[in-house]
DNA sequence: AAGTGGTCTAGACCACACG
DNA sequence: GTGTGGTCTAGACCACTTT
């Protein structure tokens, strides 16, 4: 039953659908709400009422913006005014915690999980190790101005780094291979593509399955060309622009 | 009205919500289907029919599997699988074509529009060139296998390459600017981040707006430090894998 | 002309966050 | 406990694609 008579469509005119105007009339009315960085939107059924249509629609429009990078949602908390990218140059030997600090921003690492694993097919195929190889494991979660960011996945060469595992790793695993086993990368793979965030990367994120996110590999060589580190980050979608300056 | 009994949530038991054990379930069905690469999904109410569900709860599981970079939209045409991601690297100076053909796919290069226009600010500051300085324009969409892939808007420098518009832009703009004109970019500066393809992208690549993207600007300069050609480049977010080989 | 995807409505219940 | 976001239903119309 429900709908007897649809206006729905070309309704208020205009050749756009509802919700591509809806996310722009929202995006306007954002836009001049004080508030600053924080600005937290009203809720759900607070706006499909202020702007006269449904619910359903009105988390299109929102999605929309949240595809576009503009606003994003935290846990079941409610829709937040997306923060300013951070620029990362995946190349670049500034740790994490330097790069977000000088961009002004206020960086923060957790150890997840720390292991001595045997070396998965995959890996094994990547890193040239033996399968079942004995490889350091490191899960870390890490926040930009208390916003978790990124998950990130470690595998450390044992052979290279003995007792890693031992110390902190809240910090740069840089940091620590160059300065408390003057390892440094001399080759480096890179790959990255765009991805949703599932299961395991969302729930850590406190994100909903599906949200889009930004994968991101890389595989680490010394002189000797011996397998350093792996390293795999899967990043919120709207936290962060690649940088990469190449001369040559 | 509508609704008296509804089962809805954990109806049939499993903690995860309906349309995340339907992604999976539409999945394992799909990979068991023949029909190779070219596979087309059957209707969507014909799915919804057949998994017990709605329309709106069967878009939902669609849209993770798309958002996975598994399956794609054409249009209103239906849903496919989605093709292997290129594997591209913008650092590389082999044009789209050649890395294109290399993966054993097909290229093709459509020039959506050519022209001088005066350099807006925001293309003044990036390249150094004055506002309002001359500059060309031109608007490509790229398919690999006929499926349309990217949009790419290219500047260039007319005092570097005079004449250019009057070639062929269908295939490597690369190879022209060297073998033509003997020019070769010797710094870049890339960027890369993913975000939702909107307007007039969108539109160009036939997907539905909001769909996500990733978008690449390539900026290259000379040996004097002349401004060479600026590249923007709109991509859907499952047709690539960035890789970056870095020595050093 | 028929069929399909795209959009939209008006509800409802659930589970988590927060006070 | 209350409110919020997350999920789900059972329809309907529209516009485009395809037959």
């Amino acid at each position: 039953m429900a709908t007897e008579k649809n206006t729905s469509f070309g309704s208020s005119s205009g050749s756009q659908p509802l919700y591509l105007r809806l996310r722009d009339q929202l995006w306007q009315w954002i836009e001049q709400q004080p508030g600053g960085s924080q600005f937290r939107l009203p809720a759900e059924r607070e706006l499909a009422e202020r702007f006269a249509t449904t619910r359903v629609t009105l988390r299109q429009a929102l999605s929309q913006l949240e595809g576009e990078g503009r606003i994003y949602r935290s846990n079941r908390r409610g829709w937040f005014l997306t923060p300013a990218r951070l620029q990362y140059d995946p190349n670049k030997d500034t740790g994490f915690h330097h790069y977000v600090q000088e961009q002004g921003l206020a960086p923060r690492t957790e150890t997840l999980q720390k292991s001595l694993i045997e070396a998965p097919p995959w890996l094994a195929a990547l890193s040239g190790l033996a399968p079942g190889a004995p490889v350091y494991q490191i899960l870390r979660r890490r926040y930009v101005d208390e916003r978790a960011v990124l998950v990130e996945h470690n595998y450390l060469n044992p052979a290279l780094c003995p007792g890693l595992l031992n110390q902190s790793t809240d910090l740069s695993i840089f940091t620590l291979l160059k300065e408390r086993y003057q390892l440094q990368p001399a080759q480096r793979q890179l790959s990255m593509y765009a991805q949703a965030l599932t299961g395991q990367e969302a729930e850590a994120l406190g994100v909903s399955p599906g949200c889009a996110g930004l994968f991101i590999q890389r595989l680490s060589r010394d002189q000797q060309g011996r397998f350093l580190e792996l390293d795999q980050e899967y990043w919120l979608h709207d936290a962060l622009t690649v940088v990469v300056q190449v001369t040559g």
